[in-house]
This record gives C-alpha cells, sequence and structure tokens, in this order.
RNA sequence: GGGUCGAUAGCUCAGUCGGUUAGAGCAGCGGAUUUUUAAUCCGUUGGUCCUGGGUUCGAAUCCCAGUCGACCCA
C-alpha cells in the first residue's frame, strides 16, 4: 500500500529530491489558507538557515535537562495552600532554586506577546510550564523569538520565579528551536473534535487533546498491571503464532492471508488458545499471552478487527480456582491504575473515571449457572417458567416482519404484555436465533443471551443498590463451548464461564477438555456445522488432537480483552478510544 | 444490511423563507503593548460551502444520486 502511495520503492533518493523540489515552487502560489499557513512556517525556517541556525538540530544536551513534572515535584513546598490552586510563594521558590539555571525541552503549546515580552507556554511528557521571556533579561537571545511559532519544539534555560497571580514559570535566558513544525495546531480552546480526523491523524488528537494520551498511557499501566500479576504467580510469558494454518480457538470469521515460498494459505490468528494449551502438553504447567488478534467481522464502537487478547493457562486449576483469581486480578490492577496514574499527576482522571463508575469490583462478584440466570430473568419479567422449555415453538413462528399474525405471534404478543420489560425483551430476533439452533444447549445459550444478557446489570447489584455488580455465568452448554471440559454430573454443560461487568462480556474461561476422543468428536461437530452453512466455526485440529493424546494436565484457561477492560476501567464509550489507531477506511 | 443525523476557512462554528460580494472566534500576517492565563486593542490575508446531477431568473440553502463519518438497530 505505502510503495502504490509514493511511487516505486526503488525510486531511490534521487526520486525523492525531484518531488521534493517539485513541490516547493519559486513564488509560492497561495492554493489554500493551509498552504500560506505551512509556507509562513516554511519561510520561518530559512530565515533560520539563513542566519546560521538549523531549523532541525540534533545536539540537544539533555543531561541536564529537567522534566517539567521534576520541577513541579521540586517546587512542592512552596505551593500556597490550598494547593489544588497550584499557586506558589515568589519567597520559597526562589529559596528553592537559590538563582539556578533550569533547562527544559518540550513543545511549544500556548503564546502571549507583550511587545518586548512574551509568556510562552512549554509541554513536555509530564506537564506544562510557563516561560516568560523578557527582552531585558535575554538581551539579544530574544530575537530568536521571531522565528518560533506555536507547536514547534524548544528548549529553555532560565531561572524559575513567580509571576505576581503566583504561577510558578522559568523566566528565560535563552531560547532555542529544536523543531520546526510546518503546521498549525488546531483551536487552542476548542481543539480538534471531528470524531474522523481525531482517528485518523491521532498525532494532532493526542496533542490537541491531552486526556486521549491519559487513556492510551492507562491503557499501557493496565498490561503492565496484568503482567505483574501473572509474572508474580509463576506465569511464563510466552509468544505463539500469529499466522494459522487452521482456523482454531474460537468461533470467528478470519482474515485469510498466503505465504509465498510455501505457497500456503494461511489466517492470522483468532485466538492463541490452541498453541497456549500445547505448550502445557509440552510441560509448562503456567503461561500467558497478550496478543493481537484477528477477526473479520464488521466494526461498531465495541468491535475493533484487530484487538489485544489477553489468554492464560494454569495447569492443576479449574473453572472455580480461576473465578477467585479474575475477581482478584481485577482489583489489583485497577488499583494499580489508581496507584501509578497517581504518580504521574493523573489522579484527577483516574478519580473522574472512579466517580463515572456504574459498576462496583469491590463487593464479592456473582456467579450465578447459566439456567438459573434465565430462570431469574423469566421470573423478573413475569414471564411463564415454563417458557425455558417451550423454546422450539417460539422459533417456529414465522420470522417476515409484517406478515399476517398466527397463533405464535398472539403468543409473543401476550409474552410481551406480560411486563414492561418483557416489552424490552427483543423478540423477533431472538425467535430468529432459535430458528437457527439445531439442539437443546444452543436454544438455551440463545434464551440466556436475549432473556437474561441484556439485564444482567439490573439483576446483580451491589449491596447498596447503587451500583451493578460483575457476574460469572456459569455452566455453558457444551455445544457452544467445543474446547471445555463437560461437567461432572451434568454432561451437556461444561465447566465453564463469561464474566460480565454491567452487562458488558469481559472474560471467557473454562476448564479445559483434555480427552482427547472427546475433543475429536467436538471437532467434527464443528465441520459439521460449517458443512451446514455455518460461518464462525473451528477447523479440525489434527495436530492439536495429537498434542491431547500425549497427555495434557488437567488445567484451566482464561481469556480477556484488553480493549474492553480499558473502556470499562477508564468510561470510554468506544472501543476505537483505547486503541491509538483503529482501523479506518483510507483516505480519498 | 436498515434507520436517524451530519459534512461551510488550518481549527471551532453561524448562515433566516431560495435573493446583493458566504460571516464570526481562534490560528496566520502587519502594528501597539515588559506579569499574561482563551491576554487585550487596531488593521488584514485566507473558501472546491463533501462530490455529481436536477429544479430555478437565481442554490451553501430545495430535490435526486453518490462518498465519508457519527449514533442507534441488525
Amino acid at each position: 500500500m505505502r510503495q502504490r502511495a509514493f511511487g516505486p520503492a526503488w525510486a531511490g533518493t534521487a526520486g525523492w529530491t525531484r518531488l521534493l523540489r517539485r513541490a516547493k515552487p519559486a513564488a509560492p502560489i497561495m492554493e489554500s489558507s493551509e498552504e500560506a499557513l505551512i509556507q509562513a512556517r516554511r519561510d520561518k525556517a530559512a530565515r533560520c538557515r539563513e542566519a546560521g541556525r538549523d531549523p532541525f538540530p540534533n545536539d540537544v544536551d539533555a543531561g541536564d535537562r529537567v522534566e517539567v513534572g521534576a520541577l513541579r515535584r521540586r517546587c512542592e513546598s512552596a505551593l500556597l495552600e490550598p494547593k489544588s490552586d497550584q499557586r506558589y510563594s515568589p519567597e520559597a521558590v526562589s529559596a528553592l532554586s537559590a538563582d539556578s539555571l533550569v533547562h527544559i525541552v518540550g513543545r511549544l503549546v500556548a503564546r502571549r506577546g507583550f511587545g518586548k515580552a512574551s509568556f510562552l507556554r512549554v509541554r513536555d511528557v509530564t506537564g506544562e510550564l510557563q516561560v516568560f521571556a523578557k527582552q531585558d533579561v535575554m538581551g539579544d537571545a530574544f530575537a530568536a523569538l521571531e522565528d518560533i511559532d506555536i507547536a514547534d519544539h524548544v528548549e529553555v534555560r532560565g531561572s524559575l520565579m513567580v509571576t505576581k497571580t503566583g504561577e510558578l514559570t522559568l523566566e528565560a535566558r535563552t531560547l532555542r528551536l529544536l523543531g520546526k513544525a510546518l503546521r498549525p495546531l488546531p483551536d487552542k480552546w476548542h481543539g480538534l473534535t471531528d470524531v474522523d480526523v481525531r482517528y485518523r491523524r491521532r498525532y494532532v488528537d493526542l496533542v490537541a487533546n491531552p486526556e486521549v494520551a491519559t487513556v492510551l498511557r492507562a491503557r499501557s499501566i493496565l498490561v503492565q498491571g496484568l503482567r505483574q500479576f501473572l509474572d508474580s504467580r509463576a506465569f511464563l510469558e510466552v509468544e505463539t503464532p500469529t499466522l494459522h494454518p487452521l482456523i482454531g480457538g474460537a468461533a470467528a470469521r478470519p482474515f485469510v492471508t498466503h505465504h509465498n515460498t510455501l505457497d500456503l494459505e494461511l489466517y492470522l490468528r483468532v485466538a492463541p488458545e490452541l498453541y497456549l494449551k500445547r505448550l502445557l502438553v509440552g510441560g509448562y504447567e503456567r503461561v500467558y499471552e497478550i496478543g493481537r488478534c484477528y477477526r473479520n467481522e464488521g466494526i461498531s464502537t465495541r468491535h475493533n478487527p484487530e484487538f489485544t487478547m489477553l489468554e492464560y493457562y494454569q495447569a492443576y486449576a479449574t473453572y472455580e480456582t480461576l473465578m477467585d483469581q479474575t475477581e482478584q486480578m481485577l482489583r489489583d490492577v485497577d488499583t494499580y491504575l489508581g496507584t501509578r496514574l497517581t504518580e504521574l499527576g493523573l489522579a484527577a482522571s483516574y478519580e473522574a473515571w472512579r466517580a463515572a463508575r456504574v459498576f462496583c469490583l469491590s463487593e464479592p462478584f456473582a456467579r450465578v449457572p447459566m439456567r438459573a440466570a434465565v430462570a431469574t430473568a423469566l421470573e423478573r419479567a413475569s414471564l411463564p417458567p415454563e417458557l425455558g422449555s417451550r423454546l422450539t415453538e417460539l422459533a417456529k413462528g414465522p420470522r417476515v416482519e409484517g406478515a399476517v399474525p398466527t397463533e405464535v405471534d398472539a403468543e409473543v404478543q401476550e409474552l410481551r404484555g406480560c411486563s414492561e420489560r418483557a416489552q424490552r425483551i427483543d423478540w423477533q430476533n431472538l425467535r430468529r436465533a432459535l430458528f437457527a439452533c439445531k439442539s437443546e444447549g444452543e436454544r438455551l445459550f440463545v434464551a440466556y443471551e436475549y432473556f437474561a444478557e441484556p439485564f444482567l446489570h439490573e439483576d446483580y447489584r451491589s449491596s447498596d443498590g447503587t451500583l451493578s455488580r460483575p457476574v460469572f455465568i456459569m455452566d455453558y452448554p457444551f455445544e457452544v463451548s467445543p474446547l471445555a471440559r463437560r461437567k461432572n454430573g451434568d454432561p451437556s454443560l461444561t465447566d465453564r464461564f463469561e464474566l460480565f461487568v454491567h452487562s458488558r462480556e469481559l472474560c471467557n474461561a473454562f476448564s479445559e477438555l483434555n480427552d482427547p476422543d472427546d475433543q475429536a468428536s467436538r471437532f467434527r461437530a464443528q465441520v459439521e456445522a460449517k458443512a451446514g452453512g455455518a460461518e464462525e466455526t473451528m477447523d479440525y485440529d489434527v495436530d492439536y488432537v495429537r498434542a491431547l493424546e500425549h497427555g495434557m494436565p488437567p488445567a484451566a484457561g482464561f481469556g480477556l480483552g484488553i480493549d474492553r477492560l480499558v473502556m470499562l476501567l477508564t468510561g470510554q464509550p468506544s472501543i476505537r478510544d483505547v486503541i491509538a489507531f483503529p482501523l479506518l477506511r483510507p483516505e480519498e
């Protein structure tokens, strides 16, 4: 794609130079306002060069550079009460700094000129600091300001002072351009709001909307927190292939690709599961992988075609062990997030996210078998309890909208009238889904999805009733769980749970199926389903069955969508808000 | 896939019932200003009104088709 956009790769440097020369006409033609803005900045860069100053120097001595955040911490004792006002005592600051020179670097984000003086605002990765540039202090160095624009990278050396409004300020002695920005930043007050442009030019979004940078930082912290949690429990982080010859590990449509030398059709992995369990066969008892998975599905506020998943596998554990561990893990990473953000001076963001949460992690999570969840849901909707065993009849109604009402339609009308909640059930799609079912297990799963899942946040509440309580839905039918171990005493179910937080699916885990013969029959069922027209199925993985035949220890496995975890804990409504570069249709 | 809404200056937005040369704020440029906080004041540059058709004496505005996006539903 890149090569098509920029010309053949072999064009080389000469080609580039020609292109650049052509792009810079002798007499600038202002075809648009944007070009004029860029040209003005080019002109300033040219002026710098003429004066012997490189607008893109590479000789910054960062040895004595101080981060703005460190500077503020250093001056913390000079803060006046209340400290939240961020006002400083001039005497205290001057006593602390003792007139020593301070060196900062960063991007110029604001500027207010006063003739022979100027207020600048410089931002580095830790924060922002005001700079006061005065001609009488800087002398000839003051002239450097003429070639500097908002958005440029600069370095400033000077001494700390406090303005009469109490703001900690660097009084500049020298100021140097470190990197010319040829394009302006968006509106300083309104920033960049066009959602499409924000995702396409995330580099601008991050500068214009600092809270975006905080969310992505939170993502990084959460991944770090998950690693710490697992590392401290003797898990081994591993990497398994993302190029798979077979589809396996999840019910999803894959991306297809091709290896030239092997002339091999390959799929981008939909899940790492089957490789991780091969490692259990090989003798590792605890492994995990945090990695990208790819599913060829639609794009929505909850789906991006590539997303990051944590999967871990623990030998000699069951899904019950993992439920306890999951509660602990979520509480631990949330605490870690708060701690780290506070250390970074971002406590306010964390507190705001936390205050806005409509769920609670502190109380024990609910644990509800799927059948019980359906029964409860029917009861809460004032629907007849025997409805759960009449699902086949429900599926028989005509599925075409606007068709002549039949007895079943009349029945649905009656059911809908049972309660306000019964009206909110998506009966049409429920029937459509039931119609496609080929087993009791699938019908139970569909009943759960339509009767219970959308209402979990209403049915399971914190002890004071103000927040929703996370709930483990347990014991999934084996037909929808082709890799999970059957339940002792009820082979129609599996030892599996999914965790829902405020009705959103977050985790999926189960005791692993390690009986190779049972696994083989499950694969066969998948293949039959595919032959029957199902699109989201797994392939029969002969090698995986062979691995199981070598003996896999009893184990439990766990999966968690990292993107969804970040959305949940940082209160982001769209998955695109927690992915730096979400998939978009190409420009033009 | 369906529905709703949207696209006007680099950014954020006005634009009446279809009617003169499409406006404002920010940014930019020129000037004034040595403690500002979205600084202020004076002047000023900048437009493929998403694209293509149509209706009309006349279209940013109305109609049709398309592109892209957001939200909701599937």
